[in-house]
RNA sequence: GCCGACUUAGCUCAGUGGUAGAGCACUCGCUUCACACGCGAUAGGUCACAAGUUCAAAUCUUGUAGUCGGCACCA
């Protein structure tokens, strides 16, 4: 067979994704079993204008390793993809694109129009990251791909809307909301975000009482706002303006006089103790404004200028330029107390980064009371979501929706659901599903929509039931009976209030049940300096690059290799030992398929019983009453299990190997449970390399490679080539591509390895059963027996490097042990020979050998090797010292704990029992390496 | 201000009461017929600090220090 001499991802990676999708391998359609359970996940939809980034490729990986595994386990599966249609990122691209190309705005094109060229750049470009998708091997089901503006999900979005409209859930008002001035529209609390700026400056500003020579001072970091001022607040018990309460101010740079009011809100100790109001433009204020019934003067402009209301000298005046210009002229005026250093936090925009402006502005809001209290009951009564890691996710998703203020909707753009509302020339407001719907509600065809549209986040929180064909108009689908709740959502942090929470809030109330069971909170991926990645400091790593470089399941291993939750710095060096693996899978099996004739594939190397239950089942049609047959039966089902069967005829190493891999087999199915992706990884690669690799094939080798067909040599081939084949299944999920590759090179592999769920498609090990490893096969005995072994051979290696002998040299090894070890030993002779270079193997019940050897105890058993003129006495007698004060520092603690009474009287009498063992065989190799000791001296 | 997480080998990280682990890097030795993306053998840690609970603490409790995150406030 040809096979290459290292693994070259790019084939496989471009071969197999194509074949998987054209034969439907992705679709829960290829599940034959009517009875099957079903496994469902959503991806949380990345934004249509957005490229693959490593928090992606870190989610995707988690989410197909996941479906991979129930996949083969023949559970129904559903992996659904789609993106969603970024309102605020993709109108913006477009718009710079019809700037740049045709120097025109979007207002010049008119809204039908760039709505048009929007849809045009979608259909053009917006596969871009679905074409990333692909390339990291994701099981999904392209035929039911969704789109946020499709024509189902829209309706869904404006259904949603009328009935919480007509519920009463969504109302419109007008409110203090952040304002982008750059993308001119509103942004939800979630969308804003904090920039600290330490340069910023404290004006005091002294304003003129009037009919006095008093003056108060207020301070304020935005001083082209006191405009807008309508009064200013003092708190009643503070005794330095008590007696000002009431009086007029003479607001400097207008002709506005306002009045001095009192408000427990402000701070006596904080600044001056009286703080200007300006209710149109600074939440607090507002909320005095309103218990003051203060006017609400605004002074600004949509895109930060100041308007008329701010006077003749200031309208135009962007509110950097406004604010120059207020503070000159306060100067002027001598009404500039001074200006103090003082740090600031700025609300950004999260997008542009502009400063947000608070504004006065009609938008739409829902309300959250009662959406709120769904979600938070589903998590007191049910403890529902369940999230990985609980701790902090939990609490900080509780008490977020406990907080929970109402969440504005409306947005002012062009690209994204527009608000099903309409306006009659009265200015009376008719939602609906639709524009006949409102015009019989109104009365009139004269109405005009609503030019705002909803925040994308708004058709996102539908996505786990709109995408399974859930729209209002139709609520029962197959796919939504088949697969919603879905079974787990995995998500990174920040979008736990964004999206998680919405969805499950609108789960409840329109499907009435949660959207999904568990939720993955997985980390973030630093830099190599554990700095987060971003394109300002511009240290991020391109997943797509990391593929062409190390290969696709190279990646996904070191993804998966993260803890659960925690954040974690990338390395090359990391994904570069992921890469070494899979290339170790690669030769490894390309070793055994260059020695495979005479082998194939079968299971029942590894587990004679499996056969046997197998001819059990058949034989049962023939002898319906097996119980009383049982000597008939056993008859025609012994002479194939016979001693010389090579089937049956297992040694220590091949039942060692066969235990470590049922144990691993199991300990991956319990980690992938509980979602502990890292754990199975390890497990899977300690396994592979460690007690496959390097122990196994080693001991089989001389075997395997034997030039002369013989039972005893088809049966090493075959099992050691099962060995392969199930570790393959068992890591196919998470490198899908390597294990496809290798698989499909196999001899004997076909769809009859398939999960019964799956016995009629073509072959690919993406079907095939996954192992869920059998407890009855794992054989305690062989594993300490095969561990003796192992030490002793490691024991002579050890020998050998420290004495420096040439690999050429063969030195006699002798062992003194009870017969029992020395069983254990003699049986794996010539692996002992040949692993540890050794000339002989001596077994007897004491050591009788020249002064010139080197020693070495392991549990059981003492080793000398003689080296007549090789042996430096010195590095000999040091080499024994060492382990012994190991064994001394371990026997004095371990006596200590002996000698305390409380410990033997409290202890478990296991742990107590234990631990006298442990010293007796401490006690039995420090005398030995004692004598050993006196000897050389 | 409130809530929370983290601190373990040179680096990146596992490890929730019973002998401190991995990968990479380092040191030494190997062109051993699958693999130098390899094989073999070493070395390396007061588990941030302090007190407490316990027969027993990296692990539980409290405090301290440092790092980071979320929320709120920010005149």
């Amino acid at each position: 067979m040809e096979i290459a001499k290292s693994y070259n991802p790019k084939e496989a990676e471009e071969n197999h994704y194509r074949i998987w999708e054209e034969r439907g391998c992705f679709a829960p359609e290829i599940n034959e079993n009517p009875d099957a359970r079903t496994f469902s996940i959503v991806i949380p939809p990345p934004n249509v204008t957005g490229n693959l980034h490593m928090g992606h490729a870190l989610q995707h990986t988690l989410m197909d390793t996941l479906t991979r595994w129930k996949r083969m386990q023949g559970f129904r599966t559903l992996f659904l993809v789609g993106v969603d249609h970024a309102g605020i990122s993709t109108q913006l691209m477009v718009t710079r694109q019809i700037k740049k190309d045709e120097h025109k705005t979007p207002q010049d094109l008119g809204r039908e129009e760039f709505t048009r060229r929007v849809w045009d750049w979608k259909n053009k470009y917006g596969d871009t990251i679905t074409n990333q998708i692909r390339r990291e091997g994701l099981s999904a089901d392209w035929t039911r791909e969704r789109f946020t503006m499709d024509e189902s999900l829209s309706k869904a979005v404006r259904e949603v809307f009328v009935r919480l409209y007509e519920e009463n859930w969504i109302y419109r008002g007008t409110r203090i909301v952040n304002w982008c001035p750059k993308d001119k529209t509103v942004l939800s609390d979630l969308e804003v975000k904090e920039d600290k700026k330490k340069d910023g400056k404290l004006y005091f500003l002294q304003y003129p009482i009037a009919n006095s020579d008093r003056k108060i001072t207020v301070a304020t970091t935005r001083p082209e706002t006191m405009l807008g001022d309508t009064a200013v607040a003092v708190n009643p018990e503070d005794e330095r303006y008590r007696d000002l309460i009431g009086a007029t101010i003479e607001l400097p740079l207008t002709n506005r006089e306002i009045k001095i009011i009192a408000d427990e809100y402000v701070e006596s100790e904080f600044g001056t103790g009286a703080v200007k109001i300006t209710p149109a433009h600074d939440p607090n204020d507002y909320e005095i404004g309103e218990r003051h019934n203060l006017e609400k003067l605004v002074v600004m402009n949509d895109d930060a200028t100041m308007n008329e209301a701010a006077g003749a000298d200031f309208a135009g005046l962007d509110r950097y330029k406004a604010r120059d210009l207020v503070i000159e002229k306060f100067e002027e005026l001598g009404l500039l107390e001074k200006i103090e250093d003082y740090e600031v936090v700025l609300p950004v925009c999260e997008r542009c980064k502009t400063v947000i402006e608070p504004l006065l502005s009609e938008q739409w809001f829902v309300k959250m009371d009662e959406m709120r209290d769904l979600a938070l009951n589903l998590m007191r009564e049910e403890n529902s979501p369940r999230f990985f890691p609980e701790v902090p996710h939990r609490k900080v998703y509780t008490t977020w929706l406990e907080n929970l203020k109402d969440w504005t909707i409306s947005r002012q753009l062009w690209w994204g659901h527009q608000i099903p509302a309409w306006y009659d020339e009265a200015g009376n407001v008719f939602v609906a599903r639709t524009k006949e719907e409102a015009i019989e509600k109104a009365g009139s065809e004269n109405l005009t929509q609503d030019q705002d549209v909803l925040d994308t986040w708004f058709s996102s929180a539908l996505w786990s039931f709109s995408t399974l064909g859930w729209n209002g108009e139709v609520t029962e689908t197959e796919d939504l009976r088949m697969f919603h709740p879905t079974d787990v959502l995995v998500t990174g942090r920040d979008i736990i209030f964004l999206w998680v929470s919405r969805m499950v809030m609108t789960a409840l109330k329109f499907v009435g049940e949660k959207p999904f069971s568990d939720v993955i909170i997985h980390g973030t991926v630093l830099d190599k300096n554990g700095q987060r990645m971003s394109k300002t400091k511009n240290n991020g790593i391109d997943p797509l690059d990391v593929f062409d470089k190390y290969g696709v399941d190279a990646t996904r291993m070191t993804l998966a290799d993260s803890a659960t939750g925690t954040d974690f710095a990338w390395r090359d060096e990391k994904v570069e030992s992921f890469r070494n693996f899979a290339n170790k899978i690669w030769n490894a099996t390309r070793f055994c398929l260059l020695n495979s004739d005479g082998a194939q594939v079968d299971y029942s190397y590894l587990n004679p019983k499996a056969e046997a239950q197998e001819i059990v089942r058949e034989l049962k049609g023939e002898l319906n009453e097996l119980d009383e047959e049982d000597e008939e039966f056993l008859d025609k089902v012994d002479p194939i299990f016979a001693k010389d069967n090579p089937k049956e005829n297992l040694s220590v190493a091949d039942r060692w190997v066969i235990s470590r891999l049922n144990k691993t087999a199991l300990a991956v199915n319990k980690a992938l449970e509980t979602y502990q992706f890292h754990e199975a990884v390890q497990l899977l690669y300690h396994f592979f390399w460690d007690d496959f690799c390097d122990w196994y094939i080693e001991l089989v080798k001389d075997k395997i490679t034997s030039e002369e067909p013989n039972v005893a040599r088809d049966a090493a081939r075959s099992r050691i080539l099962t060995i392969i084949e199930q570790s393959l299944r068992l890591l196919h999920p998470f490198m899908p591509f390597l294990t496809e590759e290798l698989w499909g090179k196999l001899p004997n592999v076909s769809n009859e390895l398939h999960n019964a769920a799956y016995k009629s498609a073509e072959q690919t090990i993406m079907l095939a059963d996954y192992p869920c490893g059998d407890a009855s096969l794992i054989d305690e005995r062989a594993e300490a027996e095969m561990q003796a072994v192992i030490d002793l051979i490691s024991k002579v290696r050890n020998i050998r490097a420290e004495m420096n002998i040439k690999p050429s040299d063969k030195p006699a090894i002798h062992v003194a042990a009870n017969a029992e070890y020395q069983n254990i030993f003699a049986q794996n002779e010539a692996q002992i020979l040949k692993l540890a270079r050794a000339e002989s193997l001596n077994l007897s019940e004491s050591l009788d050998v020249p002064k010139a050897s080197a020693k070495a105890v392991i549990a059981g058993a003492e080793i000398a090797v003689p080296l007549e003129g090789l042996i430096d006495f010195d590095k000999e007698i040091a080499r024994l010292e060492a382990q012994l004060t190991k064994l001394e520092i371990e026997a004095t603690r371990l006596n200590g704990q002996l000698g305390n009474a409380n410990f033997v009287e409290r202890a478990p009498t296991e742990k107590v029992e234990e631990i006298r063992n442990r010293v007796a065989e401490i006690e039995t190799q420090t005398g030995a390496l004692k004598l050993n000791l006196e000897a050389l001296k």
